[in-house]
DNA sequence: CAGTATCCTGCACGATACTG
DNA sequence: CAGTATCGTGCAGGATACTG
């Protein structure tokens, strides 16, 4: 399955928070934790180094004294905008009637 | 955040599985599971339910008996198929350089 | 600053067995 | 056939501490 590496990625709420962090360029570790609310650190590592494998975001290090680490989107990475964001998209123009479903649902079936 | 709810969701392989299996119409319980692959009852149960609650697919009961169930995508949970097929169709357009990716990467990173 | 290393916990999920 | 109930467990992921 092919699609098993993307939508692992996707399927992984820090990984889309990450793609959208980088939409508009280049961030720092430290930027990208802070644009992504609540996340720890193992966690960033781990998922800028699976995207880093994937090619979806590419690691530049500028040895200077503190270190300085960017981050940023690769084409690839960048494509993956489109499909992601329609999801985006989607999830705000619909989240009123998914609310509307839930609400409804726990109302037939109560506990 | 309302998009956790979608997130969630497609972030659910099963589910991605079953919105794809419904796409040509009403599968029975178990057709969804063979569908499906290898899926338990515990999870094909609980991804249903969950879709369910969210709008996505509606149950009908025929009590005959046996009983029979019919599962089915509701306008919702068809609107959904356009994002989730986008992503579908970027992943089949671009493992080939996915893999190449990682490939890339593993051989930089052995072990 | 940008990580790595370790420990610890919950719960996601599979396997199995029973029921209307 | 279409579920519910129960048990066992692997590992995802948070907290914390240390390093170049």
């Amino acid at each position: 399955m092919p699609a098993k590496a993307v939508l692992s990625r996707v399927g992984d709420k820090w990984s889309v928070l990450i793609v959208i962090a980088l939409r508009g360029g280049p961030l720092r570790f430290n930027e990208i934790k802070r644009a992504c609310g609540t996340i720890s650190q193992r966690m960033l590592t781990l998922s800028l180094r699976g995207m880093e494998r994937d090619g979806f975001v590419s690691r530049k290090v500028t040895p200077t004294n503190p270190p300085r680490v960017d981050y940023e989107l690769t084409p690839l990475g960048h494509s993956l905008r489109g499909p992601v964001e329609a999801l985006g998209q989607w999830a705000y123009q619909n989240h009123a009637a998914i609310l509307a479903a839930q609400a409804a649902f726990d109302a037939r079936a109560p506990e």
